[in-house]
DNA sequence: GGGCATTCTTTCGTGTGCGAAATATTCGCA
DNA sequence: TGCGAATATTTCGCACACGAAAGAATGCCC
């Protein structure tokens, strides 16, 4: 194959690359300011602000549920519950069919918070997308998608430990 | 104006939301954890490995700067370096003509270093894109830009302190 | 029925990450 | 000159955030 204008291709495909890639980090971080910003406000830490706003809506969870929830491990969900029992937003309850499961209760000052917050994850982002018209969002959650099960395949996706893959 | 099926079509376009927020997270998380993982081999973090990635690519530069490269508070990256500087990483160095500025400078360790990895930030996210046809490339930018500017339009941007607006 | 793998949570040590206050240096300007 | 505003970095206190190991309870299986 002679050669081509392949590097200039290449350079102008960076720099898009370049911006998709900052632009992802600027919404994701945008996003977890204001959240901690409007947390503030209730003298809450944005992780907390999520936690009461989840089980708000989802009702008593188990430690590892709420985890996998907020996508965080373990042993940070039980420093987050710490603190917040502290400050009497939640009680910790060990459950009576399995008494190695703790479940994870709003207390009712913290469901008194939650009714005054009412916060989704990422809310800027979710509100600004309000403003984008319709075939723009179905374009972007199609190509995002195809991102996505790109980089799942790059990594293996065997949930990084679950079932080894058969085929 | 009459009742419409509005309902309907703001369950779907929430599901889409939900979505399109879901895959960002993803995306961004997945590429700090990757990062991570692969900073392991070498015995660093995921910040440092950055660090000396910028530093490699860039030279010698101010604490401020590497701050605003890396987006994170100043505070946070003197604790970084710290921890480099005292695994023989990185040196201080106090600037000639600001002697406010601190220069932070990679050690021949850590150009030995910077030579073996060769990092990318978001890596495995960039290398995802790489599998993407270009045309499809562009619309996420084009997309991604326009919910960009929408954020920076209702955050007031006025870089969150700099130049109050006047017009 | 007793032990052993499994599951759920906590503890521990270390490393970010932030914001406010302290410190050091430079710059503008009266 | 000399002093107060501005800039650059560090210090401090706190809250995540993770992984490895410990602790507690369950379930399986011989």
């Amino acid at each position: 194959m002679p050669g081509e204008p392949r590097s200039l291709l290449h350079a102008k495909r960076k720099r898009t690359v370049d911006a998709i890639v900052e632009t992802v980090i600027y919404l994701y971080t945008e996003s977890r300011r204001l959240t901690k910003e409007r947390a503030r406000a209730y003298g809450l830490t944005g992780p907390q602000l999520t936690v009461i706003s989840i089980l708000s809506q989802l009702g008593d969870l188990s430690l590892s549920s709420l985890s996998e929830r907020i996508k965080a491990q373990n042993s940070t969900v039980t420093g987050i519950i710490d603190r917040m029992e502290r400050e009497g937003l939640v009680r910790r309850e060990r459950s009576d069919e399995d008494r190695r499961i703790v479940l994870i209760r709003l207390t009712d000052k913290g469901q008194t918070l939650a009714r005054e917050v009412a916060l989704e994850p990422m809310e800027i982002f979710r509100t600004a997308l309000d403003g984008i018209p319709r075939r723009d969002i179905d374009e972007l959650f199609r190509v995002l998608d195809l991102v996505q099960a790109r980089v799942r395949e790059l990594v293996g996706e065997t949930d990084h430990e679950a079932t080894p893959k058969e085929e």
